[in-house]
DNA sequence: GTGGTGAGTGAAATCGGTTGCAGCATCATT
DNA sequence: AATGATGCTGCAACCGATTTCACTCACCAC
C-alpha cells in the first residue's frame, strides 16, 4: 500500500541513506543523486512518513492547540488566524476541545503521547495553573489570552484585564453615568475575575457613583441574555460593562425585548470587539482586544520556544481602546 | 527527558514485550505482571509514545479534519461537535484550515505523512472532488455538509440541498409572495448551486410570480450585507430566500438601516438555523439543518470505515425542516 | 511417569525513518 | 608522486514501540 524510503531506494539502485538526505535540506547530496532519487520518488508517488521521522529526530512539528471557548464566536476567528499561522509555518495544529473538562491532567498525558512540539492555551477562562501543567511536564507553552502573574511560569499574550476594567469604569463616569455595573462572565473565569477588579477599583474614587455587579453562567449570548432579566426584575443601572460581546449582545436583546432604548435609557459597553459587534444590526460599543497580534505574538512565542526551550517566560500585554458605536451615550 | 518502554522493563525487571503487553488490553499477561508493570510505570510516570506505537500498528486515531469555513459562526458549532465526538471515540482532530486553497493535492499529501486514520471534510462549499482526492490516496473519507452525487465515490453525510431550494420556494408562494428571489453565496459553491436551481425549478410552475437571483462574494455577514445594498437601488422583490443565515443577518442589517421593515416591507428566508438565528433581536425564519445529527452521522461512518475501509460508499441526507421566527409574514 | 495443553514470558525482527562513522573518489597542492 | 582536504555515499545502529515465535512451566489426564 504506502510507498516507503525502502521502496524508493531499491527503485532508484541508491542506499535508504541517500533517500533520507534527498529529502532533508542542508543535507550532504549531490545534485546527481538528489535528482535520481526525485525520479523515483515521483514515479512511485512517495512522500516520507512525518511520524516515522519524527521518532529519531524528536519533533512532530504538531502544536496541541488547547481552548474550551467553543461557545463564543470570537473563538472562530482565534481559530482561523492560529490555524492560518501554523500552518504557514509549516506546524500542524492538532485540535483539544476541553469543553467538558478542566482538568489539565488528562490533556496533558494526551498530548505527550502525541509527542507535540508544543502547546497554545486558548482560553480567557482557564487557570494560570492549566498552562503551567504543560511546562512541568516539559512540553514549550504559550497562554493566549492568558492571565499574566507576577511570577509568571508560561509565556502568556494577552490584554491587561485590569485595566481593561478600570478603562470601562473611566468611560462610563466620563459619559456622566450616575449608576453602573459590571456584567461579567462565570466567576471562576480569570479575565472575569480582573475585569471586576478593575471596574471595582476604579469607581471607589468616585463615591457619589451607584455600582452594582452581577454573573452571568457563561460567556455566551443565552447566558447574557438571562441574566439581563433577571436584572430587568428590579431597579436597572444607567450603564453596564459587560464582560464581553457576546454577553454583550445577549443583554441587548434582553433590553430590547423589554422595551429599554439603549443608549437612551441604558447604556452598554462590551470587550473584544469581535466582528459581529461591527454588525450593523448590533452596533456594540466595546473595547477591543488586539486578537490578530495576540495571536501573532504568540505563534512567534512559539516559534521561539521550538529553538529555544528553556528561553525565560515572558508576559506580552497588549493595550486595548474603545471603539466607539452606538450603545453608550456621547460625552457630555 | 521522556520516560520510555524500555525504562520501565528495566525498573520493574521484566522484557520490553512485558511491558507493552501490560498496557495493551487483550494481550496475554499474568495480573501479577501487570500490577509489577504497572508500578514501575507510576514511579517513572511513564505514558506510552502514541507515535512510535503507530508505526507497527498502522494506526495513529489521528484524524484530518479539514474546512474552509472560517468565516461562518455556525462553524464553531460544527468543530465543536465535531472535536468532542472524536475525543469521545479516542480520535484525535488535526485540523486543517483550507480557507485560502481549494486544491486537494497539498492537504491530501500533508495529512499523509502524519499518517491519519481518516479524513472528515466539513464544507459545504468544496466539490465532490476534494473528497475524492482522498479516497484516491487510500484515505478513509467522509464528506460532511457535501454535495449527493449519482456516482458517490466517497460517503457523503448533509441535505438535499435542491430540495431546500423547493422547499424555500414553496414556502415564500404559501405565504402569498408574488415577487421572490434567490440570494445565495458564491456561485462556485456547490450548496449555491443545488439551492439554487430547486429553488427555480419550484417557481417554474407559477409563471405569475416573478423570480429573480443574485450572488453574494461570500458565505458571509459583509458578503450579505453588501449584496442587499446593491439591490437596494434598484426594485426589491417581495420575500427572498437567502442561500444561508450568515447572509441574511447580512441582508436584515442593510435592509434595517435602509429603513424597510421586516416582514412587512420584504420577508426573509435563511438556511441552517445557526444559534444566533435564534437569537431575538436576529429572530430569522430560517430552514434548519440538523447539525448534529449529520455530524453524528459523520462519525459513525468514520468509525465504521475504520474498521472496514473498503466499506461501499453512502449517501446520508437528513430532512430540513422549517422554523417559523419572526421574518416571513404569516400564511394568509 | 509420560504426554498434552495452555498460559505466560523473553529474544529478536520489524515498523519507516535518521545519523555517526568509515570508506572511497576526486581534486588541488607541494 | 605523495599528501591532504573535500564531498558523497553506504553500513549499521538507533528512535520507541509491537508482534511473531520458541520456549518454559504448571497442571491435568491417562
Amino acid at each position: 500500500m504506502a510507498v516507503t524510503l525502502k521502496d524508493v531506494a531499491q527503485r532508484a539502485g541508491v542506499s535508504r541513506s541517500a533517500v533520507s538526505r534527498a529529502f532533508t535540506d542542508g543535507a550532504s547530496v549531490s545534485e546527481k543523486m538528489r535528482k535520481k532519487v526525485e525520479k523515483a520518488a515521483a514515479e512511485l508517488g512517495y512522500s516520507p512518513n512525518a511520524l516515522a521521522s519524527s521518532l529519531t529526530t524528536g519533533r512532530t512539528k504538531l502544536i496541541g492547540l488547547v481552548s474550551n471557548n467553543f461557545h463564543n464566536p470570537v473563538f472562530l476567528e482565534v481559530f482561523d488566524l492560529f490555524t492560518r499561522g501554523l500552518q504557514e509555518k509549516g506546524l500542524r495544529p492538532l485540535l483539544v476541545n476541553l469543553t467538558d473538562e478542566t482538568d489539565p491532567e488528562n490533556s496533558v498525558r494526551m498530548l505527550r503521547q502525541y509527542s507535540v512540539d508544543g502547546v497554545v492555551v486558548a482560553s480567557s477562562t482557564l487557570s494560570p495553573g492549566f498552562a503551567e501543567a504543560f511546562r512541568e511536564a516539559g512540553v514549550p507553552v504559550v497562554h493566549s489570552f492568558g492571565r499574566q502573574t507576577s511570577t509568571p511560569g508560561v509565556h502568556v499574550v494577552g490584554i491587561d484585564n485590569i485595566e481593561c476594567g478600570r478603562m470601562a469604569a473611566r468611560e462610563l463616569v466620563a459619559r456622566g453615568y450616575r449608576s453602573v455595573a459590571f456584567l461579567g462572565g462565570p466567576k471562576t473565569a480569570t479575565s472575569t475575575q480582573d475585569r471586576h477588579e478593575g471596574f471595582m477599583s476604579e469607581l471607589k474614587k468616585h463615591p457619589d457613583i451607584r455600582v452594582g455587579q452581577s454573573f452571568a453562567s457563561a460567556y455566551s449570548f443565552e447566558a447574557g441574555r438571562h441574566e439581563m432579566q433577571r436584572l430587568l426584575q428590579g431597579e436597572l443601572a444607567e450603564g453596564y460593562f459587560c464582560g464581553d460581546d457576546v454577553l454583550s449582545i445577549g443583554v441587548l436583546s434582553a433590553l430590547q425585548d423589554a422595551g429599554r432604548k439603549v443608549p437612551q435609557d441604558v447604556g452598554i459597553i462590551g470587550l473584544n470587539d469581535m466582528e459581529m459587534a461591527g454588525w450593523q444590526n448590533i452596533n456594540l460599543t466595546t473595547i477591543r482586544q488586539p486578537i490578530p497580534e495576540i495571536i501573532l505574538a504568540s505563534l512567534e512565542l512559539m516559534e521561539a520556544m521550538l529553538s529555544n526551550p528553556d528561553r525565560h517566560p515572558e508576559a506580552r500585554i497588549f493595550p486595548c481602546t474603545i471603539v466607539e458605536r452606538g450603545t453608550l451615550r456621547p460625552r457630555p
